[in-house]
DNA sequence: AGCACGCCGACT
DNA sequence: GTCGGCGTGCTC
């Protein structure tokens, strides 16, 4: 392929192929600007009356007339995109079906690309020391000293040493500290691989020394590390980190939730000496800057981040850790559909990178991944300390006492009221956020629904609304039926932690009760603040939704209340009862962390189903089996590919219309084996007013799905206010 | 994505 | 006649 190699450099004025951030879908070619481009360079480009963001992407393509060419404005300040990000882009592209520009984008989300290199002075200690000394200025050349030769603004070093500006001002003039000119963006500090871990026990350390091999081998490989919520999974990939940086090259840890990073980042700066970089939703504007800007400059070593840092421009990327892999929120399902778990192992394949997805409960395609030999795996079976799994047990609802409108079975009640008065935490888990579910009316039947969407609207006591979970939309709860206009007949049915709570509380008047729910919380620091005041025992019961089975550590926690394990175990949804199975195995593994014993009780009115025995008796590996046995029966994923092809428009007609005509034409479909199913209502049929209209494709393992879908689509031209959106391997089926 | 072009209905 | 609705197509 030597000969074939595109040109590195374009000089000025030379033809070169660029493709743009705008919805072409096309290279367009334009000529070098003032000084060339190197290919991959960040150019801005004139289209039209616009400037637009650019990367030189290739050769010229050649067929637009020459002397029609326009000329790129400039090259931006930026360390040009690495052919291996450009190839992981399209190539991701092609998985999706995605427009590259889009993904071009997605690696572009960075504030003030297109400014220059903004400067900013940073002072330094100058040689001279002022005539008169004074107590606040030897505070500011102490905090200068304590630097050592980094630098800091004036405002910086003000605020730190706890004085006015006008002292670091007087200072200047002295000459004890003098300004330099130095670029905005700052390398982040270094992290030292060579310090000592955590010591790990034999377990840990054979999964440890089995990691770094992997990443010195600076190949590619995937590993499942599985290990239950204590086992040390933590400190067994920042191993593979540390060998990572000690071969100079960079690490990327993606974080399903920001709550998580706080705690992470402490443990990392406990390793390593410092903190990593932080790319995710949470970070400031100019922290993302600094974060893109060095991690393309090799200058940040550790990057922490959300889905999004998988398109970061790394120079030299040689390990990724997928936390918590099972996670559904690596699925990206808004925009570009992405799962970021599995693009993660695709960028490492093509970059010679290791990958790591650390579970205790692996989702069912990474387990088969693993089983048939795709990927490593390594398990830490051992806890730390003396504690084992709590001990579970079920309790069967059709056997015990239940009046209307509760949750909590006296069987449940008592073991909470034994902890309590043992001076131990219960947590009480139920998957639904708000009040009630559903809100009915007694008089019609009417049930309320969000006028937007068709969801059902939830009732939010707290915040005194009925909210749709699917759109935000909001609305005061009325007082007569919206239906019949029957007065005061509006009632609320079903549990959600705020009801819950109401019947904890009246339960155990005594008792401090406090509920974690990612919608009482205005930001992540809040609800993080809250989760350590309830770690350090500030709550005798913890009511909460999903967001507590997320690996935080409470140490006198030794019960877990599953309120309703029957949540999904009847659903429709193919992953319905993988996810119940982790749930409940990863909230039961919060009870007994600490010395005390843990106990999970599982409120369920099916205890001979196969997923609450499975989950009951700690036969794991049968799960899985039993679980893989019936998808691969079904050709379902793993085993078979999975497409949804969703439809909207403001109108519904029009959007099924087209839904049926692209049912009939599955020609392209049907050459690679693959049957189309719909068109139906989409599960929620409207959303911010559209229409949905959802079709699927399902088709075998081998089949090349993506080429038969895209020739399925072309001849179809959207007409008018038709949307059409490829979910490749759907995630929910929402 | 913007923005221009262009082809039909309601006005001065 | 011509103003403007937004459907269609182009941007190197």
């Amino acid at each position: 392929m030597l000969s074939a190699d595109p040109p590195e450099f374009f000089d000025e004025g030379s033809p070169c192929g660029v493709l743009t951030v705008e919805p072409l879908d096309r290279v367009l070619d334009y000529l070098a600007p003032a000084g060339g481009a190197w290919l991959g360079a960040f150019v801005e480009v004139p289209l039209g009356p616009r400037r637009v963001l650019g990367v030189v992407w290739g050769p010229a393509e050649g067929s637009f007339p020459r002397n029609k060419l326009r000329a790129a404005i400039r090259v931006l300040d930026a360390v040009p995109m690495r052919a291996e990000l450009r190839a992981f882009l399209a190539r991701v592209a092609d998985y999706t079906l995605t427009p590259l520009p889009a993904m071009l984008r997605l690696a572009t989300r960075v504030p003030d690309l297109g400014s220059g290199p903004a400067m900013r002075k940073l002072l330094y200690r100058g040689a001279n020391l002022p005539a008169r000394m004074t107590e606040a200025r030897e505070k500011v050349l102490a905090v200068c000293d304590g630097f050592g030769g980094a630098g800091l603004t004036s405002g910086e070093l003000a605020q730190a040493a706890g004085v006015s500006a006008g002292v670091v001002r007087g200072l200047v003039q002295a000459g004890a500290l003098i300004e330099r000119e130095a670029p905005r963006d700052q390398p982040y500090p270094r992290l030292d691989p060579a310090r000592a871990g955590q010591s790990l026990t034999e377990d840990q350390s054979a999964a440890a020394v089995a990691l770094r091999n992997g990443v010195a081998g600076r190949s590619y490989g995937t590993t499942l590390l599985k290990g239950v919520t204590g086992s040390g999974k933590t400190e067994v990939y920042l191993e593979a980190v540390a060998e990572c940086l000690a071969q100079r090259r960079q690490a990327l840890v993606l974080l399903p939730e920001i709550a998580l990073s706080a705690e992470f980042l402490t443990r990392v700066e406990a390793r390593f000496g410092a903190r990593p970089a932080e790319w995710h939703s949470g970070v400031t504007l100019s922290e993302r800057r600094r974060c893109w800007h060095m991690v393309g400059r090799g200058e940040a070593q550790l990057v922490v981040g959300a889905r999004s840092a998988l398109f970061l421009p790394f120079r030299d990327l040689g390990l990724i850790v997928v936390d918590e892999e099972h996670d559904s929120s690596y699925k990206q399902e808004e925009g570009v559909l992405y799962n970021a778990r599995d693009m993660a192992v695709l960028r490492a394949a093509m970059g010679e990178a290791q990958v790591i997805l650390a579970s205790a409960t692996p989702s069912l395609e990474t387990w088969a991944n693993a089983s048939v030999g795709k990927y490593a795996r390594l398990d830490l079976a051992a806890r730390f300390g003396p504690n084992e799994l709590p001990q579970m047990r079920a309790i069967d609802l059709r056997a015990e006492e239940m009046p209307t409108s509760r949750w909590i079975s006296p069987s449940l009640q008592s073991a909470v009221t034994a902890r309590i008065a043992a001076g131990e935490q219960a947590l009480l888990f139920l998957n639904r956020r708000g009040y009630a579910p559903l809100t009915v009316c007694r008089a019609c039947g009417h049930q309320i629904e969000c006028s937007e969407c068709d969801a059902r609207m939830v009732e939010h006591r707290f915040l005194r609304r009925l909210v749709c979970h699917q759109c935000g939309a909001s609305r005061s709860i009325p007082e007569a039926c919206p239906s019949c206009g029957a007065q005061d007949r509006l009632a609320p049915v079903g549990p959600g932690v705020e009801r819950l709570e109401e019947e904890a509380r009246a339960l155990w008047p005594e008792a401090r009760v406090a509920v974690l729910s990612s919608d009482l919380f205005g930001t992540a620091r809040a609800l993080k603040e809250q989760i350590a005041a309830i770690a350090e025992g500030e709550a005798d019961i913890i009511i909460g939704t999903q967001i507590v089975a997320k690996g935080h550590n409470f140490p006198v926690l030794t019960l877990v209340g599953v309120i309703d394990a029957d949540l999904g175990l009847s659903g429709s949804d193919l992953r319905a009862a993988e996810r119940v199975f982790q749930l409940v195995r990863q909230v039961s593994g919060r009870a007994g962390r600490a010395e005390k014993p843990g106990v999970a009780l599982i409120q369920t009115s099916q205890p001979e189903h196969p997923v609450i025995r499975a989950i009951l008796s700690g036969a794991e590996e049968e799960f899985w089996r039993s679980e893989a046995a019936q998808r691969k029966s079904l050709g379902m994923p793993p085993f078979g590919r999975l497409a949804g092809v969703v439809i909207s428009a403001p109108a519904l007609e029009p959007a099924f219309a087209l839904g049926i005509e692209l049912a009939r034409a599955d020609g392209p479909l049907r050459e690679i084996g693959a049957q189309v199913f719909g068109p139906a209502p989409a599960p929620i049929a409207r959303i911010r007013g559209r229409h949905r209209v959802r079709l699927l494709v399902k088709a075998p393992k081998s089949a090349g799905l993506q080429a038969a879908i895209s020739d399925w689509l072309q001849p179809h031209k959207l007409k008018g206010d038709l949307r059409l959106s490829v979910d490749i391997d759907p995630q929910s089926f929402f």
